[in-house]
DNA sequence: AAGATAACTGTACCGAAGTACAGGTGGAAC
DNA sequence: GTTCCACCTGTACTTCGGTACAGTTATCTT
């Protein structure tokens, strides 16, 4: 990799010890005294001050530097802090107290076009969708599952994520045939018409009705 | 870095020269061949065929292979497609044909905990992100009904509870052909394929594909 | 050995769902 | 008046979902 100029972006213009392990050839810089320099940096590190929202200082940033990539250095992480930086175009957010080889690694994943989304917001990202893609982890609660057979039930929940019969098929490595029989199956052991109707239960909005 | 291993799923199975070319030790992996292996991959790629969802196909290979990091290469990639994956908790998403120096650029974002994500499309998850979670319940609830009109709301709310076309029909005192009017608008507007994902979104399990 | 159960496959049929044509009405806005 | 939009309807077509026949194979029980 090309030699990164990495600067840092605070209120006082300091250069953290930290910041300067990480980056030897680090230098830092006023918010009010930044301007264009010659080269340009290619990592701007920005540490946000607890009173400012994020997307008007990078706004201004950027006007005074042009459009960099910014990494967020938060003294208080938080995860709608993380958002609205992610909003705001960051490429990275993460806390001022960081370790050096943490830093580091940040810029490695920044450098190569990535984003550094931290550990919680992503878990939280990730978790979040799960809930959504995933329906249940816990179906174990569910009375749905407790006479289908275990095919039946993977069948049922790909339904209750809007898979169709082919895509089923595919996912299972049978015959679209078979997918219908098991779809039957769960029909009549639910006791309901359509696979709609299935979907609404195994996501817990509805009941099954034993016929 | 500690020796990564890369798997390759796609439909065949096969993997294509760029990938060798980028990872030698790549193995390859039909969807249904695929089974917990030890040691366990470190990264998985997963070729999406054009005909199939992401979510399901991606639940599908957790529930075989457990919850590894997944990056989902596509061979028509466009923005709505890769918002899906990430909402899927897919860690990056590429072009199936990307150059192997592009893929290990990938592979070591990923490998260092960020995502890869494209440059234009990074707004658009944030906004999705913040759409899921974090902002008031009640928003990302009703945000489905944003563009809908009234009559197209009422024959959502009824697919969301499972009524038929001939139902909605009946309870509406209109034909059943104008249901299927509304129901295509409705289609379309929440940008999915079918009544089943209608009542997914309305129901909350699952947040609208912009068209 | 006989029976039960789960899983799988094939051909065929019917109705529901969804789409593509092609319209007609009433109200609100310009 | 004209234009736009929500709402409504009809015919015709394709695809998908679900069911009804009729089987095979493997495993486990009695």
């Amino acid at each position: 990799m090309k030699q990164a100029r990495h600067c840092f972006l605070s209120e006082s213009g300091e250069v953290l010890a930290r910041w300067q392990e990480a980056f030897p050839k680090a230098v830092g810089m006023r918010f009010t005294e930044a301007a264009q320099s010659r080269p340009a940096p290619t990592l701007l590190w920005v540490r946000l001050p607890q009173d400012r929202a994020v997307a008007p200082l990078l706004a201004e940033i950027r006007r005074r530097l042009g459009n960099l990539p910014c990494v967020v250095l938060s003294d208080l992480p938080d995860d709608n802090q993380a958002l609205e930086s992610f909003s705001a175009a960051a490429k990275g957010y993460c806390n001022t107290h960081a370790a050096a080889a943490f830093l580091r690694q940040v810029a490695e994943v920044v450098g190569q076009g990535g984003l550094w989304i931290g550990e919680s917001l992503m878990t939280r990202l990730v978790e979040a969708t799960a809930r959504i893609e995933s329906p249940p982890p816990m179906e174990s609660s569910d009375s749905w599952a407790a006479h289908l057979t275990p095919r039946e039930q993977e069948v049922a929940r790909a339904i209750a994520e809007g898979a169709s019969n082919k895509e089923i098929a595919r996912g299972l490595g049978i015959t679209e045939r078979t997918v219908k029989l098991h779809v039957g199956a769960v029909l009549e052991k639910l006791g309901v018409r359509d696979r709609l109707q299935i979907a609404l239960i195994v996501n817990g909005i509805r009941q099954s009705q034993p016929a």
